[in-house]
DNA sequence: TCTTTTTTCCGAAACGTTTCGGATTTTACG
DNA sequence: CGTAAAATCCGAAACGTTTCGGAAAAAAGA
């Protein structure tokens, strides 16, 4: 390996020199500047990052703990599309990402601070973390590095957050089935350890009670965020509520499930029952009938979350919350209810 | 900071013993280092593994260049998967990944070997380069450091490569397509600076020549891998070569192009034509009519990547090479021809 | 009791870089 | 020409860890 120190000696100038002429300090005279130059070229010198982040305290390295990249997780891509987000602002800004292996299986036995201290990471991005998570309160409480929270609401001085705005956008969609005349509206929640889920709940409630549609609890059903958990709910909404004609599913892989049950009933959709999802994930638009629903920007979520994170570490900004907006999107598994 | 030094003070002993103690060598009693294991707990030390690798030269960091970890990607979560796969079997191995910030827009300045050397990766694995890719050949020549390439067949002492069998997955579509009678079989293939467009198009041929058919080059339409490029091939042959009553697309994502296209144009599949996609991506499930399909184990792809690496660095074995299988996935898009 | 072996510990160097404080040389100014 | 200022360079310390070689102390053997 090639050193600063075999630089130095073959220009015959001292390390002190050598690291001032590569790092573009100014009081090094333009010739021996280029000559530095010259032989470290020569040498195909390349320097040690290590070694540099030892004395200078810096990495810039984002530390990256996103506990849902899983396989499962390759259907709505909700995890991908966020590190595209960070991956692309990061780069932006020079920053590479250090991604931390937790491991799931065995318990881990390092909190995700002790991860990031010892690595040295200037900041975290933590995501697809469970309210109950017993190592993110450590983070937040100890306020011991910067870090950004996906979906999940808590600030800190050093600690921000950034989310869809899901309250609104869950009104969003049961005001969209209701302007189609449905007044028995279900919805199927996801579990509820996770804080979209009550915000999702707290907008449906919303857009119900401001219409002056009665909210019934026992018309929501969990189905835990997964495909399987979203058909199993539809089959007990078919059975116990015959009268709902409209369905309102905090994701799109539940909606996809229910659409799998109501196909296997026979019940068309939209003709006899309405439904909207959450998330627009890519199969919305491909499946049949094409999925109606809300879309939120992954994507920004992951690039403005690192955004945000940057301006943190930079003490740029006192912001620490993040709110997207999200968009109605109209496609074929919704429709005005059949005048009876 | 607390550092090791911090604890040798309290602890009463040298900062030898602390880090010998910490690492479990042998040549310190028990007690010492039971005491000196609850002085760090107190002072919730935790180490630095910046300094450690500076010295170890041992970073447990593998390096991960994905060029295709863009927004697009979402619909195929192609590099997804293969993510997925690197991040598990690193997890289990202890190794982090380093995410480098390979910026497209920018023309990098660095190259990957540059890269991989500053950091002080262990070795890394390479994805979604072009054949064509500037430094690709830098990496395999100079022979700096280990790497695994994805679906890049070069080898070296310290490169290997993984990739799914491309020419016989494209072998078995195609025989698919004969044994269902089709005899004039159009193929969109993706852009020629993938080394899978190649593989894929000569597993074709060897299929179409085993069989007795001719091989008509002009049935051959580029897609360049995306699905409107799919889905404007898909015009082309249905203008030219009104004969065709199937066709095998290189990718799932062309294959949704093009049945757009015949969507559009009112052309019923797999009724009037038959098609057959590569790679079966999570939408191929749900749209309509569903894709029938080459399936890719994309994760494995990551998986077993990440081993081969890592038995590189250990030095464990001599293959350089790992070749997947691929399986039919018999859906809704093809069927036998019409007699007519 | 004396020597040898084993156990337990430590000082100092090393990893490759940055940076502080100062030294030397050159240039500018009166 | 003498002095002040600017330009250019350098030595040494520091970052936090590991490890080599050996030293001191304890245990074992004769």
């Amino acid at each position: 390996m090639v050193t600063i120190k075999d630089i130095a000696k073959k220009a015959g100038v001292s390390v002190t020199t050598v690291s001032r002429a590569l790092n573009g300090h100014d009081d090094v005279n333009e010739e021996t500047r280029r000559k530095i130059k010259r032989v470290a070229e020569e040498l195909s010198y390349s320097p040690n990052a290590v070694a540099r982040s030892l004395v200078s305290k810096k990495t810039r390295t984002i530390g990256l703990i996103i506990s849902d990249i899983n396989r499962a997780g390759a259907k709505d891509a909700f995890a991908y599309e966020i590190l595209c987000g960070i991956n692309d602002r990061a780069g932006e800004l020079n920053y590479d990402l250090l991604l931390f292996s937790t491991n799931p299986s065995k318990q881990m036995e390092k909190s995700y601070s002790a991860l990031c201290k010892e690595r040295n990471v200037e900041g975290a991005i933590l995501s697809g973390l469970r309210l109950d998570d017993p190592y993110l309160q450590e983070v937040i409480e100890q306020n011991a590095f910067p870090c950004v929270l996906i979906d999940i609401p808590k600030t800190g001085e050093n600690v921000g957050y950034i989310a869809s705005d899901s309250r609104s956008g869950a009104a969003m969609a049961t005001n969209h089935l209701l302007q189609l005349g449905h007044r028995h509206i279900a919805m199927i929640n996801g579990h509820d350890r996770a804080h979209v889920s009550q915000e999702r709940l707290a907008g449906y409630r919303d857009a119900l009670e401001q219409a002056g549609v009665e909210y019934r609890p026992e018309l929501v059903y969990d189905g835990s965020f997964t495909e399987d958990g979203g058909a199993e709910a539809m089959y007990r909404i078919l059975l116990r509520h015959p009268e709902v004609t409209a369905v309102f599913c905090a994701s799109d892989l539940m909606a996809l499930g229910a659409m799998r049950t109501l196909e296997r009933m026979e019940r068309k959709v939209p003709d006899e029952i309405s439904i909207i999802g959450f998330d627009d994930i890519s199969i919305a638009a491909y499946c049949s009938p094409k999925l109606t629903t809300i879309r939120q920007d992954k994507y920004q979520l992951g690039y403005q979350g690192a955004q945000l994170l940057i301006d943190i570490l930079d003490k740029r900004t006192d912001n620490r919350k993040i709110l997207l907006g999200n968009q109605l999107i109209v496609r074929e598994s919704t429709r005005q209810i059949a005048s009876t």
